[in-house]
DNA sequence: GTTAGGTGCTTCGAATTCGAAGCAATAAAA
DNA sequence: TTTTATTGCTTCGAATTCGAAGCACCTAAC
């Protein structure tokens, strides 16, 4: 019935497995490092090397959720934690009163340089350790293409909201 | 302080970068699909294909969760939920005693059957709609390399056992 | 203005996840 | 054989996650 079942070729096929394996190895021996340094989890090392890079060091909530791929109520709940950890402060936005600005403290510096060493160290170690120079820019490059590629229809972490009253 | 900071070159900070990115943006759009047409979450998608690619249909609870990177603990939980839909069946091994069969059953292959050509559209639009055959092939080789380097050292899902008594 | 719709965030409840601890069976050592 | 360690899985409790619903503010159209 219907269209006939799409395909993808063998080497898809191991590139999309491998792909994802990847993913997750990488991801627990990651998650693993941050939490014994610095008790921090995935998500809440993202949000604050993320404050750490902007400019002055502050996000808005939402751009922080695009920004790490993240549900915006999941976002709220690790921003709290890190709020009372005092890693970061949260505040309205004097521009925009719906907004809360997330700044991240001298304290949250404290720790991202704390474990940042070890992360680089971690994802060295598993990631690039076995690639060569011309791999790795081959990889970026590929990256970077499909990144682009998916940042571009679906709009972001933000589900469109209901279009509820289509009767 | 102790040894100087390792660092990441630009390329490769790139690289990881893209890599995560991609990674959750993917994960997302699969579990978005494999919710909506079939109620299965990313796991029970990738047991039940494992299973379904396997020999006899079967596979011991440690080699699933080693396959999929995945807790123990978190495989029992969603083999008993793939269990009561009546998706796998669970047994003891007739070799060891210890050991429990996770079989699929014809149920759980027409759930498979159901959502595995979109679960392939997504993956080759997300994932490979915007590469060339040949940045497939490469992203083949060098993530089957990666993933062969991180399977080597660390052993697999269940941690090392608390080397508890060594005093 | 005022009203309808859009946006930013949080609260809520349910589902999922993990690690630690525990139980049973097997293997290795003594 | 008995003792000791290892392995396979499950139960437990705590933490995390998400989507839906709700609240407040902001914007645009009237």
């Amino acid at each position: 019935m219907s269209t006939r079942p799409p395909q993808l070729s063998p080497t898809e096929l191991a590139a999309y497995f491998a792909f994802t394996e990847v993913s997750s190895l990488l991801r627990h021996a990651v998650e693993k490092q941050l939490r014994d340094v610095g008790k921090l989890s995935y998500v809440q090392f993202q949000l604050l090397a993320r404050l750490g890079d902007a400019p002055d060091g502050s996000q808005r909530m939402t751009d922080l959720a695009d920004g790490v791929v993240y549900s915006r109520s999941g976002l709220t709940y690790q921003a709290q934690s890190l709020e009372e950890r005092g890693l970061v402060t949260r505040g309205p936005s004097p521009e925009d009163e719906r907004s809360t600005i997330v700044a991240i403290t001298d304290e949250g510096r404290d720790v991202l340089a704390m474990v940042f060493p070890g992360h680089i160290a971690a994802v060295k170690a598993h990631l690039f350790e076995s690639l060569s120079a011309g791999d790795v820019e081959m990889l970026a490059r590929v990256m970077t293409q499909v990144s682009g590629h998916l940042r571009a229809e679906p709009p972001r972490s933000a589900a469109p909201r209901n279009r509820a009253l289509s009767k």
